[in-house]
DNA sequence: GCATTTATATAAATGTCGATACAAAAATGA
DNA sequence: TCATTTTTGTATCGACATTTATATAAATGC
């Protein structure tokens, strides 16, 4: 038996709204997107935003989970694909690359959402550091593997190493959003590899 | 003849007054500043503040230079100052790591103070830009001297090593901002002088 | 002393933000 | 058809942001 819905039925997609917020909040970040700017772009009234997502808090940490899944996981996954570690540390590199220049104005959103810790952006602040304490630790493992593995010799600070390779990401946001073209950011990628080079240890 | 000045004087010092301005655009970024936090850090009220600044915009202007004078300007002399590249490098490097963690929260203004280029922060954005578009220069150069110098093998791309180590003075300023400690903002640098070791050429 | 000039304190004007009240609209179920 | 349920559109609320109007205070010049 099919309990049918009662009462007028949504006049939009709930998932391309999210999308669409995603969208907006990825380019503008946590502060900058106006309820406005949302609304707009969803094509939407504001009740229906509300009704919707409940709080412009809970829409953008519902904003990043998607981003996470459908957007940061890629360079992630790459990371861990690959081979050797130094091919998955430029896959990963090149995939944030990707990222970074896919939206206007460039950079990634769990690095770029919230970068000020005013008493109003604690939560989305908070969600954030902890996807980019997430990310620290992916490549911190992968790092690890490769020691296993035999790419990286013993005694490689992984921590440390993964901390340098997280910064190379926010760089690659940051100089995105200033505007650097992809040949800019792909320029970064090279001398980064280096201290893989020059901890390589034939097996 | 001393020309006496007219008026009820001035009940604070302005100089004292936009350092503390800095401070909290420091700390909180031209958004995040709010003119409550201005006022209070200094001890003044808002029309005070406007006989004295303007605006909070021109105060933020203001405030930037007093930074890049006072603050910025250190790591950027080492640089220069320094015999080798290498050396100028990690000094600029290890400089940044001082400022980073010299505020609470760290970070360095000209990279965090404005991040997202809102209608109302785009002259606040555009100094800001400028800034760091200048640190560029300045580093670019210093290598290109390097190449001169025999501290680095021609063909050397100076341009892109250059945003590469701008990269790193930037990921030192987010993960400072992250709470990262001395220690572990200090670790970024070692990982980032690898380009220069692979390329150096005996002479 | 008194007019003039400039700074301060209090209070408010102005605009914008996120969030809602309310009634009309659009669906179901009887 | 009509009661019920949920969404939508308009218009607005309350809080807070930057900025300013007004009156008072504190200095100089005559």
């Amino acid at each position: 038996m099919v309990m049918a819905i009662r009462g007028r039925p949504r006049g939009f997609d709930r998932d391309f709204a999210l999308r669409k917020a995603m969208e907006v909040f990825w380019a503008k970040g946590y502060d900058g997107a106006q309820l406005t700017d949302l609304t707009a772009a969803i094509g939407i009234a504001p009740p229906s935003f509300y009704a919707a997502f409940g709080s412009k808090e809970a829409a953008f940490l519902d904003a990043v989970d998607l981003y996470i899944d459908r957007i940061a996981s890629a360079p992630m996954r790459a990371l861990e694909a690959a081979p050797t570690t130094r091919e998955g540390v430029r896959a990963m590199l090149e995939g944030s690359v990707d990222i970074a220049v896919s939206n206007e104005p460039g950079g990634c959103l769990l690095i770029l959402g919230v970068v000020n810790c005013l008493p109003t952006n604690r939560t989305a602040r908070d969600r954030l550091l902890a996807a980019r304490r997430e990310t620290l630790k992916l490549i911190a493992a992968r790092l690890r593997r490769g020691v296993r593995d035999g790419d990286l010799p013993r005694g490689t600070g992984s921590t440390r190493l993964a901390a340098f390779y997280h910064g190379v990401m926010q760089a690659i946001s940051f100089q995105a959003r200033d505007g650097a073209t992809r040949k800019e950011l792909t320029a970064l990628v090279k001398p980064s590899l280096a201290p893989l080079d020059s901890l390589a240890s034939p097996r």
